[in-house]
RNA sequence: GCGGACGUGGUGGAACCGGUAGACACACGAGACUUAAAAUCUCGAGACGGCAACGUCGUGCGGGUUCGAGUCCCGCCGUCCGCACCA
């Protein structure tokens, strides 16, 4: 009998409608063990991609197997819908950010639901939502009162032409993306929170968090940065300083290289470099070279060493005749330590560059483990590891660490002033976190400036403070500042005029709490206490990469913060207890003969290997086929998953993205591979049907012995549904495809040759893989549980359980060396004695071949493994 | 520049704690079915030599530890990613 062709879109439709009917994917009451699911909430940029269809599968099939599991699985959704694109949607439009964001959702909402996603879309969230942000105005009023908000300046990217701030990511060469204009370095004052104050805590943190990425813990330690070091005051020549400054503390980690020292260097934005510029135009100039080089450190890193000496001697701490120039250098952050240094060029590769270009001194102090003290020299590298001291008077022949000791010690009990001119300091690379940003598709800061009263918070009555739906989006700058009315308050405290913060914050702040508001999303307060309690920390969170550090990082302190500030409990401290990253989506890309981006829709192509070539459809000309890389909307190597999904189907696209590629690496979009995945799921559907045919009426109990072939067909599908159900647990997906696959083909092999004679244990086998599969390709799953002669959902079913019984064989197949080189294998009782083995293995003419004649010194069993003979 | 990751057949990858390298899939080749194509099914396949049995080599490169190394150690080479206002 021909079995019809599975129409996987008309049937997904089905099966989601039955879902939603029966609203299984609510998390239920807070009872019982739970389980919180959690992938990286989209930007509503406009359409889904593949990468948002990787994501939310590997979460939802972790989600649907939790719950088969019995777990309460809180699995939602939301919408991270503040941020720039909208805003410059609305200026290139001619639109409201609020309509083009909005109608994002709407589209995106409608292709996730085409995904077949377990979601509990009760509680779906949009920050952008005054219902959402009006609790994180309270937050922010709520860590202002802590102290953990606060106001300081700081530097900007300003593009003078359309008096805007602009991100890193829209300086370019040093120029605005937009108007083009030269970018400079302003000074504003900003809105700030105190991540600092938990720099030790999650640092020491990170320790707890064992099912997170190694290299994520390491990443976020690093930006940490936390040092052990000394902070030196350097007494300035006084015939050369600018009046009124005396002294400059630098910050230093490595005070044992001192008497290396051959200068100092201070950032442009160092009040010492202001100071002297202040008498030196050419000193002034180079100080606004500087501060146009970009904020990024990468740009600072790379670019050139420059300096310009100002003129201005310091004196070495530990020798009042030593004087050493003070030099304003372009690598010298003022964010970092005291934005001043002292150098010692033989022991770092910067100020070694720095003083091979000005001349200066280069002496080696520290000598490397096994070089000789008379014929060690640095020229163009420099050591900066661990060694001997030399060239350091009384340092000479300590080890690093005692003469850091030696040199600590000296310094602070020598005195500057009435102060000790070192002081031992632990210091941190984490600066606080910027929240102020000048545009209007954010959530508004709840402050109101008061000439008299000063900064005055918005009452927690008043709020939300809503965006204006009247902003004008047609010029650049921000539309809260030049609202005709919508900053013109009068002030909480007295009553009288005052100006309204036309700052908004960063978006990273709208994702720092989202996963908490998630637990009880309709609450009064921002954070149900006791929902919180119960469902936080998330269980498993899976996400791109990319959020390795910032997300990650705010998210550990913000968390933190509001619950010191009283918002959930103090002993819940870290909001994810698991994380997974999960790799990229890359295709192939194709340039027109022109050098213009090609998408794969426009080529096709003709032969294949090396040489396969392609041609754009619309000219017929040859076109380009170029490297792999991720997708995007620039390079237009984009596959539109409503295509996919029209065509195939979710559950297709679903199993695509589990198979092959492990989930953290990145995966290559190909027509082969979707379309191998589309055969499969043909292939199930055939199968099971043909299974359906053999098998007794759902629901009998076993008839008992199964017979050899029904015995070893019960055994690989235990077998898979021990390794399936632990590599999905584990993340695995690609493993667990593998074994689908092969418990597929072992069943569709018994079915071929089938004599009717163990239909039960085809039955038991096929209502396994079906379940097994299930969680990846749900829909498909359901269809093929009714064909199977049920009438109930299959996602309501339990996950079955191994029998412990039929995963282990009675032989096992061992591989026979001879000094170390497989020379055959042998099956043996599995339970064979160490003697029994040694002398099957001996016994065996390959290995008597191997041997030649030599004398066997030694026998390595490793039990059901290998058997090496040496002789 | 600093920090991190990765490197296995023609391709994506698998390989538990150091124990049969290449599971599974793609692409490919041969065959069956078909008027034909598609679909489907069967078989083959790391490289080299050999009719074959089999042998030699083989996890980026060079060393080392071990009875045994894709896996551990040391030194290189290459590729990719992040670097604080993109989300």
């Amino acid at each position: 009998m021909a079995i019809e062709r599975y129409n996987a879109p008309e049937r997904e439709k089905h099966w989601q409608q039955a879902w939603d009917g029966a609203q299984i994917f609510r998390a239920r009451e807070m009872k019982g063990p739970k389980c919180y699911v959690l992938e990286m909430f989209p930007y509503p940029s406009g359409r889904i991609h593949m990468g948002h269809v990787r994501n939310y599968t590997m979460g939802d099939v972790f989600a649907r197997y939790k719950r088969a599991r019995g777990f309460n699985v809180l699995h939602p959704m939301g919408w991270d819908a503040f941020g720039m694109p909208a805003e410059n949607a609305a200026m290139e439009r001619k639109s409201h950010p609020a309509q083009w964001t909005y109608a994002n959702i709407d589209t995106m909402k409608g292709q996730l639901k085409s995904m077949g996603l377990a979601i509990d879309w009760d509680r779906e969230i949009a920050t952008c939502s005054p219902d959402y942000y009006k609790h994180q105005q309270k937050l922010f009023l709520d860590l202002l009162n802590k102290g953990l908000a606060y106001r300081k300046s700081s530097k900007v990217n300003w593009d003078p032409v359309d008096h805007t701030v602009l991100a890193n990511e829209q300086v370019i060469d040093g120029r605005g993306w937009r108007s083009g204009a030269l970018v400079e370095q302003r000074e504003l004052t900003q809105w700030f929170f105190k991540i600092t104050a938990y720099s030790e805590e999650l640092l020491e943190a990170l320790g707890t968090l064992d099912k997170w990425p190694e290299k994520v813990r390491l990443m976020q330690a690093n930006w940490i940065g936390r040092s052990e070091g000394l902070s030196v005051r350097w007494a300035l020549d006084a015939a050369t300083a600018p009046q009124g400054i005396d002294e400059l503390e630098v910050y230093t980690t490595r005070p044992d290289t001192l008497f290396g020292a051959s200068f100092l260097a201070v950032a442009a934005d160092h009040p010492l470099a202001k100071a002297a510029a202040e008498k030196n135009a050419d000193l002034a100039a180079f100080c606004e070279e500087c501060r146009r080089m970009g904020t990024s450190v990468a740009d600072l890193e790379t670019a050139e060493k420059k300096g310009f000496d100002t003129g201005i001697r310091a004196i070495h701490p530990l020798d009042p005749a030593w004087k050493l120039p003070v030099y304003v250098a372009n690598f010298v952050l003022m964010e970092y330590g005291t934005g001043a240094i002292f150098a010692c060029p033989s022991g770092d590769q910067r100020d070694l560059d720095f003083a091979q270009l000005y001349d200066l001194p280069v002496v080696p102090v520290i000598l490397p483990p096994g070089e000789d003290a008379a014929t060690f020299i640095v020229k163009d590298k420099a050591y900066d590891g661990d060694g001997t001291m030399i060239n350091s008077r009384y340092l000479d022949g300590l080890d690093t660490k005692a003469a850091f000791e030696e040199v600590a010690k000296r310094l602070e009990k020598a005195k500057l002033g009435s102060k000790p001119v070192g002081e031992r300091k632990v210091n941190f690379r984490l600066r606080d976190w910027g929240i102020s940003r000048q545009r209007y598709w954010g959530c508004p800061i709840p402050v109101i400036h008061c000439a008299s009263c000063g900064v005055v918070p918005v009452k927690a009555a008043d709020l939300p403070v809503r965006l204006p739906d009247d902003a004008s989006f047609d010029k650049p700058g921000n539309p809260l500042e030049r609202h005709p009315t919508w900053k013109n308050v009068d002030c909480p405290a007295c009553g009288k005029p005052a100006r309204r913060e036309t700052d908004t914050m960063d978006t990273f702040v709208d994702s720092s709490w989202y996963y908490a508001r998630f637990t009880a999303p309709h609450a009064t307060a921002p954070i149900d206490r006791e929902a919180a309690a119960y469902w936080l920390p998330v269980d498993q969170y899976i996400g791109g990469i990319e959020h390795a550090i910032l997300h990650l990082l705010y998210s550990r302190f913000f968390f933190r913060a509001v619950s010191d500030a009283g918002h959930s409990s103090k002993n819940l401290r870290e909001p994810f207890a698991a994380l997974f990253t999960q790799g990229m989506v890359t295709h192939e890309t194709y340039k027109s003969a022109e050098g213009a981006w090609l998408l794969p829709t426009d080529v096709r192509f003709e032969g294949e290997g090396a040489g396969r070539s392609a041609v754009e459809i619309a000219t017929g000309k040859p076109a380009v086929i170029g490297s792999i890389e991720k997708m995007s909307k620039s390079k237009k190597n984009l596959v539109d998953p409503d295509e996919i999904i029209g065509h195939y189907g979710a559950d297709c696209a679903r199993w695509f993205m589990l198979s092959d590629s492990p989930p953290e690496r990145d995966v290559i979009w190909t027509d082969e591979g979707i379309s191998a995945a589309g055969r499969f799921v043909q292939r199930i559907w055939r199968v099971v049907n043909e299974a359906a045919e053999k098998v007794p009426a759902a629901g009998l109990a076993s008839s008992g012995e199964a017979g050899p072939e029904g015995q070893a067909l019960r055994r690989a599908a235990h077998k898979a549904l021990d390794g399936v159900g632990r590599n999905i647990e584990g993340l695995r997906f690609n493993v667990a495809v593998a074994q689908l696959y092969e418990l597929t083909n072992t069943l569709s092999a018994v079915l071929s040759k089938s004599e009717d004679n163990f239909g039960w244990s085809i039955r038991e086998a096929t209502e396994l893989l079906v379940k097994m599969f299930a969680p990846m390709m749900p829909h498909l799953a359901e269809e093929c549980w009714t064909r199977l002669g049920y009438n109930t959902l299959l996602a309501k079913e339990p996950w079955p359980e191994a029998d412990p019984g039929l995963l282990v064989d009675d032989s096992v197949t061992v591989a026979v060396q001879v000094n170390g080189k497989r020379r055959d294998e042998m099956t043996i009782s599995r339970t064979a004695s160490k003697d029994e083995v040694e002398a099957a293995a001996l016994r065996l003419e390959s290995v008597v071949r191997a041997l030649e004649g030599r004398q066997v010194k030694k026998i390595i069993v490793v039990p059901q493994r290998i058997v090496n003979v040496v002789g």
